[in-house]
RNA sequence: GCGGGCGUGGUGGAAUGGCAGACACGAUGGUCUUAGGAGCCAUUGCUUCGGCGUGCAGGUUCAAGUCCUGUCGCUCGCACCA
């Protein structure tokens, strides 16, 4: 063999093996448990970037070791294909974002492939080809059917730059999530998806997700926003009912005004012949014209205005002036509050600016009668100036007040969400058009499935006009309908790319499928997902978009499970200097040059060992180089083996010191590694617990009479230890070594106990919790037995420096801990 | 403001409540060498050599990086949600 661990050859070697072996293929096998793992599939923007190789080198060290579990091992890998960098690049260079795209695709698969990742290429799909996107088009048909997809008018978000609406969950801070703009708001025909049908599954299922972070499931229980209250009839003066939504209705006593979001319908009718019409149009005038961010942050000066009109509370027949402000928003709870200064900070904050009364109905425990310096919003009190309810406490009041509100036909109890709809309408070219068509006689109409895809036309343009370049299209436009043959124009707008992404782990069950989405056997023998990989940066959108179309799927009959992802493991973003590689900040590490320069093994190594797969990863460019002098450090040592005779011996009957000490290093590696991978996804601690048994095997070999058959115990299991970080190194020692099929359908090796135990062992002795001595003594002393040796050191009353011992802990292994007085 | 997470050597990071700093990177010295950005050997938390050390202050415990309370800092998510 050779002298020089040459990765470049080796590597190149084995990927071509592996592929022309079909080694990773995979089909259904019922004589084994299966095991889907899967990794968020990339958007195809032409170049592997750091964040890839981490995810998927922890992606493919779970399924080279599953496999080796014994595991049928579902690994695919496809491509998020539709989205604007393409659309953008066509309108910047024209040229047509589906050449585009796919010699992207072309090229991520060949750096994919140079990082040796153990996918089944055969189930390789693109949302973006045709026998995709005609299933995500029935899908929302199905969608459509069932009242899920409906269209409406409202006030969406809209990015100039992209020149498309965003779902509210693509807003981040006012801005566009891809371009950054500040967004802002239109009013338009939209297509929504009803997820808030199903908030109250979203919710309680989460507790049906041990294997997800609390970290995630928080965001998505914030990002539901459950809240429960009571929605509560006041009434104006002149009856037009103003229903209000609150989480304080035991504070109803406190109201001393109403507020009206500016575009709530009654504002118009109240003022509609009023003086107060032109002022008040004005204010809405001018509120609705600030942006998104501005609209909805907290630092905004609260402003408002009286409308002219009062309401009446329900509960104490009290008349309230009505007020429209620009805090509260119309989309939320019923686009109406009560104002309760005492016991609201907001509320407060407004009053004090309009003059509104102030009047407290909470008083704290040990209240001593002063004023109000600010909301008091604090649970723990006692009403007061409540009438009948005096007295009680906020909990009280609040059971109390909600029955009678019931009763009394004023008031109901509700649950209020934040999450709104799921907004999915794009007016954009590079998407899954949607498939409805509009008839004069049947409205909104499904295209059938035997009509589906509804392909995207080829003759289009693309101008930087912010115009959807499908509209461009002088025959995609014009169609007949699918019920009664008449005249019939299709929708313009294409899917949210999300959508694509919503169930594409389904389809991996069964790809290329001609017949159905997805066949229900297939995916109720794959689903769910097993273990799930990703950025975080998908928390809440694509995370909550699966579970949400998997729970809708259920519902149809179309698969068992109702949630997606049993396990999920959010990786950390690769640092450089600090901060997150971007092209902007000029530090970024390109995979292509570090694989050429060192290997995908190394590559792979160093970037499982640097950091927890949870945390943030600094990229660190000589640690890099470490990892490749271990990996050469490593070849040194198979070179080393291999020259030596007997290797093909039985073990030793007896086993010498040495013999011993290396076979544990070896063996509690195995038992370690297997642990670190399979419960705690610990990458790091399993590479450094191979690292030592390295050592030790070198320091063996240093040893007095090294037996080769020791050597070649140790040599296959370090080996297959690492086979799931290194694959190609481990592939080429292993057949050096005189295997003949792949290691990395070799069986996991199993570690002895027995090798695992020791003779002896030191323990410390402790006084009063410090250490004053380390003594080796045999394995398996009991306490007593521990306490007797401690008791007879020449020693012994030295360190209790004569004091005596009150009490003496002994934790066999461990320590001695004596407590003297 | 609300809700998560995290604070350990020069660096990345280890430590079922039981020897803090495993394993590496870097650094220093040595060795081999025509050469060394290779290999090998040694040292590497601080220290006044008594000890002291896991952001800070308390607490629980025979024993705390780990559990509890408070606090500071960083970070992520949500945020005028009534």
């Amino acid at each position: 063999m050779d002298k020089k661990y040459d990765f470049s050859a080796i590597e190149r070697k084995w990927q071509q093996d592996w592929e022309k072996r079909g080694l990773h293929k995979v089909v259904r096998d019922d004589s084994r448990e299966k095991f889907y793992l899967l990794e968020m599939f990339p958007y195809p923007s032409g170049k592997l970037h750091m964040g890839h190789v981490r995810n998927y080198s922890i992606g493919d060290v779970m399924g080279r070791y599953y496999t080796m579990q014994g595991k049928n091992v579902l690994h695919p890998m496809g491509w998020d294909a539709f989205g604007l960098p393409a659309e953008n690049a066509a309108i910047k260079h024209g040229v047509h974002p589906d050449p585009w795209t796919r010699e992207n695709i072309a090229n991520m698969r060949e750096q994919l492939k140079t990082m040796g990742i153990s996918y089944d290429w055969d189930r390789e799909e693109g949302t973006c080809l045709p026998e995709y996107y005609k299933w995500t088009q029935w899908i929302f048909t199905k969608f459509f059917e069932r009242g899920l997809a409906y269209k409406k008018k409202a006030a969406v978000n809209w990015c100039p730059s992209c020149a498309t609406v965003l779902a509210n969950e693509q807003v981040i801070d006012g801005h566009c999530e891809r371009c950054d703009s500040v967004v802002e708001k239109k009013d338009l025909e939209q297509w929504f998806f009803r997820i808030t049908d199903y908030a109250q599954r979203l919710l309680d299922d989460l507790d049906k997700l041990p294997g997800w972070p609390d970290k995630v499931k928080t965001m998505q229980e914030n990002w539901i926003g459950r809240s429960e209250g009571v929605q509560l009839e006041f009434h104006t003066e002149a009856g037009d009912p103003v229903p209000v939504f609150t989480t304080r209705h035991d504070t109803v006593y406190g109201v001393t005004y109403m507020v009206l979001a500016p575009e709530h319908p009654l504002v118009a009718k109240l003022t509609a012949g009023t003086a107060y019409e032109q002022p008040v149009q004005e204010f809405v005038r001018r509120v609705s014209k600030l942006s998104f961010i501005d609209r909805t942050s907290s630092d905004l000066e609260k402003e408002g205005m009286f409308i002219g009109a009062y309401a009446i509370n329900p509960v104490t027949q009290e008349r309230v002036p009505i007020w429209i402000t620009n805090y509260v928003i119309y989309e939320y709870g019923t686009g109406a509050v009560m104002g309760v200064p005492g016991h609201d900070q907001r509320d407060f904050d407004f009053a004090k600016k309009y003059g509104h009364a102030i009047r407290r109905v909470v008083a704290p425990p040990q209240w001593d009668g002063s004023e109000l310096q600010e909301a008091y919003e604090s649970y723990d009190g006692i009403m007061v100036n409540c009438g009948k309810y005096d007295g009680l406490t906020v909990p009280e009041a609040k059971k109390q007040m909600a029955d009678d509100m019931e009763a009394a036909g004023i008031g109901k109890r509700v649950v209020n969400y934040r999450l709104r709809d799921w907004l999915i309408s794009r007016q954009r070219y590079w998407g899954a058009p949607i498939p409805i068509v509009y008839c004069e006689k049947c409205g909104a109409v499904a295209v059938p499935e035997d009509q589906l895809p509804v392909l995207l036309p080829t003759d289009v343009e693309f101008k930087p006009t912010g115009e959807s370049p499908l509209k461009t299209s002088p025959t995609f436009r014009d169609t007949t309908c699918p019920v009664c043959g008449g005249p019939a124009v299709r929708e313009m707008d294409t899917m949210d790319t999300f959508v694509c992404s919503s169930w594409y782990f389904l389809r991996f069950t069964d790809a290329h499928d001609p017949k159905e989405a997805f066949n229900r056997e297939l995916a109720d023998y794959w689903m769910p997902v097993d273990q799930y990989i990703g950025g975080v940066e998908h928390a809440i959108l694509h995370l909550m978009y699966a579970r949400f179309f998997t729970k809708v799927f259920h519902d149809m009959g179309l698969c068992e499970t109702e949630e997606p992802f049993t396990n999920l493991l959010t990786q950390g973003m690769v640092l450089k200097d600090g901060s997150k590689m971007s092209k902007t900040k000029g530090n970024v590490v390109s995979p292509e040059v570090i694989i050429n320069r060192f290997g995908a093994d190394t590559a792979r190594l160093f970037i499982l060992f640097a950091a927890p797969p949870e945390r943030d990863l600094e990229w660190n460019d000589t640690a890099v180089e470490g990892c490749s002098r271990f990996l050469s450090r490593f070849w040194r040592l198979y070179v080393n083996i291999l020259e030596r005779e007997g290797l093909d011996a039985p073990l030793p009957a007896t086993f010498t010191e040495a013999d011993k000490a290396v076979r544990r290093a070896v063996h509690g590696a195995t038992k370690k590694v297997g642990e670190d991978i399979a419960v705690r996804c610990q990458f790091n601690t399993a590479i450094s617990a191979i690292m030592e048994a390295v050592n030790a095997v070198y320091d063996y070999l240093d040893s007095e009479a090294p037996n080769a058959a020791i050597l070649h115990e140790s040599a296959e299991y370090l080996l297959q230890l690492l086979a799931p970080f290194a694959p190609h190194i481990t592939e080429e020692l292993w057949h050096e070594m005189g295997h003949t099929e792949s290691i990395h359908i070799s069986h996991w090796p199993a570690y002895e106990e027995a090798a695992l135990a020791q003779d002896s062992v030191e323990i410390v002795v402790q006084v009063n919790g410090k250490i004053r001595a380390r003594l080796q003594v045999p394995a398996n002393s009991s306490q007593e037995e521990l306490a007797e040796i401690v008791r007879s050191q020449p020693q012994y009353a030295e360190w209790l420096a004569g004091k005596t011992v009150t009490k003496t802990i002994a934790i066999p292994g461990k320590l001695v801990n004596l407590v003297v007085k």
